[in-house]
Formats: structure tokens, sequence, C-alpha cells
RNA sequence: GCGCCAGUAGCUCAGUGGAUAGAGCGCUACCCUGCGGAGGUAGAGGUCAGAGGUUCGAAUCCUCUCUGGCGUACCA
């Protein structure tokens, strides 16, 4: 058994092979076994992990459940990982993990450190996140930062479970957007100068006006052009790298990083080596496979006849391309241009519209779309005490990411966002976010991490050390429901990976922290001075000392993987 | 109209077809005065929107109805 399985994996296997078994001995008949034979009971006190394996065969093995279950339990003796099945009406097989395993994975969980609760899930794979991928036309609200919460979060997530795993923001710096965006940078940049000139619609927030006293400051008036001319070139670029800047400044102080930010423009250059462009390959290969035809006077991309509603625009009659093109360039560019075997792209649910034309579009150049999830969020619904605040960067107000971040934090605002499933609809009371920044539950975790932080530092004033402890020692139950609780993270982990929904990370690391509480308070509680950590007797302190030792690695991964800090003291 | 996502405790929300539906906040009553009280235990609070269906078993899957959000561009 590899290092990497899940200890889920490795118990249904146990079971897996006992229904084998008692196949071939003949006390059950030859039937096919599902690939999932266990799960986590939601009561404890029905084990560890239990079978319904019983209750689902009964009809194909024409058997009471119960019969099933003796068949399946008497090949299923105690070992190494688990103690003796317990078989519970109307057909469960209970399991509970033995303690002196629960013990040994204390030593394993230090011995592995950062590395603790990796899986094999995605060994070999590339994966690419892409995610936020706002316009670079104005500052991140805090719709982005849902956004931006929830890709990291999945990216993280995805490298622990074995990928190798890329960050992207795409920057659409082509396109009508663009041009929109440059003109009224323009118009603003002129009243800098005094110039009597109207906004174009837009873009009519007041960062803009930031954005233009900023080009005057660094770039004086060399973009300046005569009244009623367009303004010298480079006005547009910059501009973008000035607003992309600002971006990734905000994502920073969010604690989100990139490993690539893509521009949308290059998709439509000859690489150096003269090798033509994605757009002009992609196009060229949809021409190949007969799925472009011209008609009104624009190029058309025949998705109707591949099951989609109806056609869509890929070259305008103007002759620009559309933003769905860009997307079809950009998925082939991932796919058979940079390999990737997995990709997810984070959208919020205003694009959802977009969804089905993308992987129609993906499948017809790539030849294939199960490689690519469209993960969407719904979107924050803003709100000051009763009042609803529109999000909207062209109608103007905005509350911006940074405004978020100053007030609360970025690690309560990561979590945040993350305890919400993608699919749920939140509601976010600013007023509220501020006032129960003191109650928001990271600070539970992050305190629990703190406190056991605390613990190994008083020990090792004291002249304890974990090292060379006896994990066999650990038999008081808060101590072994501590572990218990820390071996669920690579399940938890595989989960996130598996159905791109990070809450659950979120939720767990809530659990985790409640685990070490009661563990913690369990000694106090019952006021005896031996009932400690540290306590007068060496072995049992070095013992406990290690289980504090791996909880904190346990906790600092969960919160390292929502990318959140790990304080050693608050 | 059509399509996508949702509707679970007073509020904000978890819940991988399994056993008695959970957490945080708020409310009530306790515990501990600590190796850090940003803690622990217990309680009250539920027609899982409604109606059918599938299943040994449904908050979970299917159908319909109601309610809410979003989309339905030669914008992105």
């Amino acid at each position: 058994m590899t290092e990497n399985t899940t200890l889920r994996d490795r118990v249904g296997a146990l079971v897996t092979e006992a229904a084998q078994a008692a196949i071939e001995a003949g006390s059950l008949p030859d039937i096919a076994l599902p690939d999932e034979v266990i799960e986590r009971p939601r009561d404890p006190a029905n084990g560890d992990y239990a079978s319904s394996l019983p209750l689902r065969l009964a009809r194909s093995a024409m058997m009471p459940p119960l019969a099933i279950a003796e068949a399946i339990a008497a090949h299923l003796p105690a070992g190494e990982v688990i103690d003796a099945p317990r078989i519970a009406p109307p057909g469960f097989i209970n399991l509970s993990l033995a303690e002196h395993f629960v013990q040994g994975e204390v030593d394993r969980i230090i011995e592995q450190g950062a590395a603790f609760a990796n899986s094999s899930l995605g060994a070999g794979k590339r994966a690419q996140v892409e995610f936020v991928s706002a316009n670079p036309t104005g500052p991140l609200h805090v719709g982005n930062g849902r956004g931006a919460a929830i890709g990291d979060t999945l990216a993280s997530a995805l490298g622990a479970a074995g990928y190798e795993v890329e960050r992207e923001y795409y920057v659409n710096d082509a396109g009508t957007q663009t041009d929109v965006f440059t003109e009224t940078l323009y118009a603003r940049y002129q009243q800098q100068f005094g110039r009597d000139v109207s906004i174009p619609e837009g873009y009519p927030g007041e960062y803009m006006v930031d954005l233009a006293a900023t080009l005057q400051e660094r770039e004086g008036d060399r973009f300046l052009a005569a009244p009623g001319e367009p303004p010298a070139a480079g006005l547009r670029e910059l501009g973008i790298e000035l607003m992309v800047e600002q971006i990734r400044r905000t994502l920073t102080a969010f604690g989100t990083n990139y490993d690539r930010w893509f521009s949308e423009r290059t998709l439509y250059e000859d690489s150096a080596d003269g090798a033509s462009s994605a757009y002009d390959t992609a196009i060229a290969s949809l021409r190949e496979n007969g799925h472009l035809a011209q008609r009104e006077g624009a190029l058309w991309l025949t998705s109707s006849e591949l099951g989609e509603d109806k056609d869509n625009v890929v070259v305008r009659s103007d002759g620009r391309p559309t933003y769905f093109a860009s997307d079809i360039a950009y998925h082939y560019d991932k796919f058979l241009g940079r390999g990737f075997d997995l990709v997810i792209d984070v959208w919020g649910a205003d694009h959802h519209g977009h969804v089905s034309r993308v992987l129609v579009g993906t499948e017809t150049v790539v030849g294939r779309a199960d490689a690519l999830h469209v993960l969407l969020y719904q979107l924050v619904t803003l709100k000051r005490g009763d009042e609803i605040v529109r999000l909207s960067k062209r109608g103007g107000e905005i509350i911006t990411l940074d405004e978020l971040v100053e007030e609360v934090g970025p690690d309560a605002a990561r979590f945040f966002f993350l305890l919400r499933a993608p699919s749920s609809q939140m509601e976010f009371d600013l007023d509220l976010a501020v006032k129960q920044s003191n109650e928001n539950p990271v600070f539970y975790i992050q305190y629990a991490h703190a406190r056991l932080a605390s613990i190994l530092d008083r020990a090792s004033t004291e002249g304890h050390t974990p090292d060379g402890g006896d994990v066999g020692l650990l038999t008081q139950p808060h101590e072994l429901a501590l572990v218990r609780e820390m071996l669920r993270l690579s399940e938890v982990i595989e989960m996130v990976a598996t159905t791109y929904e990070p809450q659950h990370l979120a939720h767990y690391g809530t659990e985790l922290a409640t685990s070490f509480h009661a563990f913690n308070d369990a000694f106090r509680q019952q006021g005896d001075p031996g009932l400690k950590v540290i306590t007068d007797d060496p072995a049992l302190t070095a013992a406990r000392l290690r289980l504090v030792q791996a909880a904190k690695i346990a906790l600092g991964r969960v919160l390292d993987l929502m990318g959140m800090t790990a304080p050693e003291r608050m």
C-alpha cells in the first residue's frame, strides 16, 4: 500500500477483498461489486467507517442483508488497521480503526510534516486553474474576492492531490471594453490638463480620475494630442498595465499569487519562430472541420449542429473577432499549446450563458471537452444593513476588494468566502462583516493553532521535547479522537480535488479545531494537574507533545491550503 | 417565453442515496480561572419551499408547481 493512498481507500479495499473472498468461498453469489463500498458514518458510535454494501447487494444476491453482512464480516478479521467488524441492522458493517493504528499515525504525521495528507490522485498530470480574470478596466470588487478565494484554494487542493498546478489570470487586453476604457482614460487625462471634455459612457468611476492623475504624474503630457485627435500611441497599453498592476497588488494583499498573467492579445500574435497565432490555428482548425459559415457578413460557428441551441458569431462583419473567438483560441492554447490535462475556469455565474458555447468550441478545436471544467460561483449580494448595494463596474459604485481586506483582513475575508459552496448565492452584509470580524470562525481555527504552538513553546522552555515520545501512551478518548480527525484530511483534499468544492476544507478546518479545543479542555475540566500535556511524567509528556506537534502540522496544513496564515501567537 | 443556479433552525449557511438532519451567530443554563477565555458542556429552536415518483432507504436522484438570483448580444 502506497503512502499516498487515503485511509478510506485502504479500508474500502479491505471490504472489497473480504466480499470477494466470500464469493470465492461460496458464501456469497458471484455478483458485481460497486467501486465505492464504504462511507463515513454521521454518528461516530457507528464506527470510523461503515459499509452499506449488504443493503445494496441484497437484491442481486437474493439474500437478506444481515446474512450478506455476516458473510463479508467473516472475511474481515481484526487486523493492522481495523478492529473486528460489527454488524448493525438493517445491514451495515461498522468498522473502527484499531487503537494502535491510530496511535501510530501520530508518528507518521510528524514524519511527513508539510507533505502530510498529500495524495497521488493527480500524480503525473498537469492542471491549470484560471480565476478572477476580471477585465483590467477597474479595480477588483468584493465579488471577485469570492472567485479568488475559490480558485486559489482549489489550486492548492489539486496540488496536494498530486497535480502539478498552474494558477493563471487571463488578462482581457483586447476587445471593445478596452477601447471604451482607453477613451475614458484619455478623457480623464485631458481633464487633468484643464480641457473641457465629456466622459464617454462606460466607466464613470472615480478611480479613472486617479488613474489619469497617476499617468500625468508619471508621463507628463506626452499622450496629449490636439483637441479631437486620438491620443499618442501607447496610452492603451500603459493604462492597462497600470490597472493590471493595481489588480495584482490587490490579489497579493488578499494572499493570492499567480504563476502566469496571460494576455489575450498574444493569442493573435504569431510566435517568434514564425508559427501561426493560436487564433489563426484555431480558426483554421474550425474551418477544416467544416464548422464555420459565412452569413450576414459575419463568420459563425455552426454550433447548432453540435448540440447548441444556436450558432455563435466568431468574426464580426467588421472583421474583428469576438470574445468568443478569443476563448476558443485560448482553450486551444491551454490544451494543444500547453498540454494541460485538466483545466478549470472559475467564472462568476453571470457568465453561465457562455459555458456551453465554450465547451462546444473547445470540443470542436481540441477534440474533447471533458478535461475542461467551468466552475461557476454565484454572485455575491452586498448589503449594508437592509439596503442592497449594486455591484457594477460600469455603473460606477463598487465596493472594492481592497476596502474589504482593509476592514476585515485577508484571512477573515477568504474564510468567509470559502465557507460557502460556490453554487450558493451569498449575502454579504458589509456592516456585519466588520462587526463580526472578531467572531469570524477563522479566528477559532487560528487560535487553536496558536495554542498548539504555545504548548510546544512552553514545553520547550521547561526542557521537554516530543522527540522519542511513545505514542502508545496516548489512550485518552479525546487524544484518539483528535488523531482520528486529523486522518480525515487526505480524504477532504481528494473530495475538494474531485468535486471542485473548496468549502469542504473550510468546514473540516473548523471541525479539526473543535477536536483540539475539546481535547485541550478535557484536561482542564478534570482539574487534575496530571491531566495536561505537560505533566510530571516525562514519558507521558513526550507522547502528548508528539500529538500536539502532529495536530499543529495538520491544522497548519489546512490553513495553508486555504491561503491563510497559521499564527504562532495571536 | 426558454435556459442555468438555488430554496434546510430566528439570521448566515454546511450536509459524499444510508442509521436520531448539523455548524456559526443570537437565546437559556452550567463548567473551567487555565500549558493563552478568541475555550468547553448541555438545552430550546426544523412541514429540509410544496406535490408526485424512483429506491430496501431521499434534504440528496427524476417530474411538475411556487419563490428568488442570473443569463438569453456581431459586450466582455
